[in-house]
DNA sequence: CCCATGTCAGTATCACTGAAATAA
DNA sequence: CTTATTTCAGTGGTACTGACATGG
């Protein structure tokens, strides 16, 4: 039962933990931050985290679908369904018909979906960008590299590459039509 | 209802976001990431991301108090309420009453949770390894400057540092007794 | 009495798996 | 018929708020 290892002398738990836990507890507080932030949009927005991501992304590419979109975020497409029928419920997502392939829907915001997405207050982005902001260039350019190792070395083990080619998004990927 | 724009040309989804938007394209897949593999492990370790990490620091410092945990973890006490329970059940964790302050609980692992503590195989913390393996330490500073700035541009704006003064988890800090 | 610690109840979103419906 | 796209049903975990119980 390994009790201190990696570190010298005496621990405290609030300052030190081994090496790699130290980034773990880094990068929780990371993952619970966007949580708690998305969950205070609620409040806030009327959206959650991942609900503005949609619409940001849907205000970019009207007429997306929603397996490009699934792609997009890294989330499997059954996930998405949910995301977007409340999108759809608070009239902020509008879905239409694509002529070409019924199966699919052509994503667009509607008037109050543009307004939401309009507001950058309190967003998970805006903390982002205020993060980014006062980062030196080469010190944002080392924290994409990193993540992007990180981001891949998450994905499923089927299908990993050794590490060395960067493969693009793996997850759910699924890509077909032409690009439009 | 904007179109594209901080961009040149037409844009495919797939390539090009605009700046901090791509930045939260890339967030999102790490913070993906880590919920996928954690869900993952639930079915290869019987323990969730959150849980294995509560195991961890347990495993690191026996006897710590909930709220302690809490702090840590960067969690809601009630939050970890839950998992505490789910631990307990599996018999993964122990609690034994602080004779000092009864409200408490000492936490401590079981051998069973030992043995899980001790596996490393397909774990979030394994992923992370294995990525910051391989890294300069440069850009490994980098990152942690970096994530560090956003855990804390993400924390509720109330109590909120200038950004200067790393003023360690700010989240639910509730410390009072002496640092054991 | 007041504050601290922690649990409980209730609610919501997300994320998955696996199956099914519809269309290409 | 086979494949692609998406939804549906069911499950579980996380995370919050707000109230409450217990102890210092």
């Amino acid at each position: 039962m390994q009790t201190q290892s990696e570190t010298t002398g005496p621990i405290s738990p609030f300052t030190d933990l081994p090496g790699v836990l130290q980034f773990m507890q880094l990068l929780w507080a990371v993952v619970h931050g966007v949580e708690r932030t998305s969950k205070r949009m609620t409040s806030d927005l009327g959206v959650t985290g991942p609900q503005r991501l949609v619409l940001r992304v849907v205000g970019l590419f009207p007429g997306m679908s929603a397996g490009d979109l699934a792609a997009i975020l890294h989330v499997h497409p059954s996930t998405l369904t949910g995301v977007l029928q409340r999108l759809v419920a608070q009239r902020l997502l509008q879905r239409v018909d694509d002529p070409r392939d019924r199966r699919r829907a052509m994503l667009r915001l509607t008037a109050r979906g543009a307004r939401v997405n309009a507001t950058t207050q309190g967003t998970i982005e805006a903390a982002v960008g205020k993060a980014l902001d006062g980062v030196t260039v080469r010190d944002r350019a080392a924290t994409r590299r990193v993540l992007e190792r990180l981001a891949e070395c998450l994905e499923p083990p089927s299908t990993q590459a050794k590490s060395d080619s960067p493969r693009k998004g793996q997850t759910y990927r699924r890509r077909s039509r032409g690009d439009r």
